[in-house]
DNA sequence: AAATAAGGTTAATCTAGTTTAACATTTACT
DNA sequence: AGTAAATGTTAAACTAGATTAACCTTATTT
C-alpha cells in the first residue's frame, strides 16, 4: 500500500511540524495508502464528492472551478510536500464545485474522511497539527483576495514569479494566466513590458 | 469581566456546535473577558500585533488593508455570533497587515493567544470546534476568490445581497462596493440597472 | 430650522484588461 | 525526420469598470 521510501517521504514532512511516537507513526501508516495518477487524470471531478485529503509525495495538480461559459478558472496548485482535496466537499461529503487534475503524473498519500477523523480521536497532536495548516491556507486566501484587489495584474505575476518560482517553471502559462484572473494574451503583453522594461 | 447574559449568548452559540460539560463551560468562561468598543474604534490596526480572537456579541466590524496608493479594501464584515480577527497576525504573533474597525457599538468577547492555547491543551474538543470554523471559513474564502474571477460586478452583487441580506442593512454601500471590488460609483450604477431590469 | 457632514447619484472621459483572429514556436508522437 | 497538437505571441477593436467632478439626499448637530 505504501513503500518504505513513500513512508519516509511522509513521515519526513510530518517530523517537520509534530514529533509523533514510533506507535502514532506506524499507527498513521497502517490507516493511509499511496495511489499514482498519470498526467491528465482527474482526482475529483465536479459533482463527485471528494473522499479524500491527498499529500501530494510527488508530481503537481490543479484546483479549478468551470464556469457556466465553460470558462476553467486555477484556484490553486499542489506540489510535493503540500495537499490538495475540495475541502468544501470533503469535510460536508456532499458533490465537489471544483475539479483536481493532474498537470504530471503524480503519486499522493490518500487520506480518507473515516481515517482522518479516527486520527484526530487516536492523535490529537495531529487535529492540532491539521487546525495550523488550515489556519495558514486560509490566512493565505485572505491576502491573496486583497492582492486580487489591491494589485495590477502586472503586479500580481510578479508576487507569483516571486513567491512559487519552482511552480512557475513547471506550468504551461496559460494556466498561470487563469491562476492570477487573466487571459493568457494579456499575461503575455505583460511579459513582453517586463522585458523591455529591465 | 463577563456578564451572566453575555455568559448566556457565547454558551448558547458554542453549544449550537459542540457539547461542553459545566465544568469545561465554567472553565472557558473563566478565561476570556467581554470589551466593549464605541463606533469608530479600532479593535486591532495594521502594524500592531493582533493579540485576540473575538467572538461578536452585539455589534459589527470590518476588517480592511490600505494600499500604497491609501486605498481600502475590505475583506470582510462580521456581525453577531461571527469571530474577527487578522488570523495571520494572531497565530504568528507578529503585526498585521489589516485593520479592524467597528462599524456600530461592539461588544466582543476576547480570546489571548495564551488563552486560546491553554483551551486547545485542557478542552480537545474545542480545538476540533476551532479547526472545523476555520475549515468553513478557508472554504467560503476559496470560493469568493473563484466569484471574484467567474463573476461580474452585477453578479457578486447579487450574490451578497443574497447570501448577507442582515449585513446589507446595516452597512453604508460604498463599503460593500469595496467588500465586492467595484467602486461606489460603480455599485450605484449596477444597482440602478437592476431597478430598470424589474 | 439652519448648517454641516456623511452617504449616494449621474454623466463624461478614460484605461486595464478582454476578445478575436492570425500567426509563430515548441513539444510529443509515428 | 516529419507531422500534429499544444503552447505562446502580436495587434486591432472592444468593454467592464475606474476616475473625476458636480450635484443630490439623508442624518446629525447646534
Amino acid at each position: 500500500m505504501i513503500s518504505a521510501i513513500q513512508m519516509e517521504a511522509l513521515l519526513k514532512y510530518m517530523s517537520s511540524h509534530i514529533q509523533l511516537s514510533p506507535e502514532e507513526e506506524a499507527f498513521l501508516l497502517s490507516k493511509v495508502f499511496v495511489r499514482k495518477y498519470l498526467k491528465g487524470q482527474y482526482i475529483v471531478q465536479q459533482g463527485d464528492v471528494c473522499k479524500y485529503e491527498c499529500f501530494v509525495l510527488s508530481g503537481c495538480t490543479k484546483m479549478f472551478y468551470v464556469d457556466d461559459e465553460g470558462q476553467e478558472h486555477i484556484i490553486m496548485f499542489s506540489i510535493e510536500d503540500w495537499w490538495t482535496s475540495d475541502m468544501g466537499s470533503f469535510i460536508t461529503q456532499t458533490p465537489a464545485d471544483f475539479n483536481i487534475q493532474c498537470l504530471e503524473n503524480t503519486v499522493l498519500v490518500m487520506f480518507s474522511y473515516d481515517v482522518i477523523e479516527e486520527l484526530y480521536a487516536n492523535i490529537p497532536k495531529l487535529e492540532r497539527f491539521f487546525r495550523q495548516i488550515i489556519e495558514r491556507a486560509f490566512v493565505a486566501s485572505q491576502k491573496r483576495i486583497v492582492r486580487n484587489f489591491a494589485l495590477t495584474a502586472k503586479d500580481r505575476y510578479l508576487y507569483f514569479r516571486k513567491q512559487y518560482p519552482k511552480i512557475e517553471q513547471r506550468i504551461p502559462q496559460y494556466m498561470i494566466a487563469s491562476y492570477l484572473g487573466i487571459t493568457k494574451e494579456f499575461l503575455s503583453k505583460v511579459k513582453s513590458q517586463l522585458i523591455l522594461e529591465q
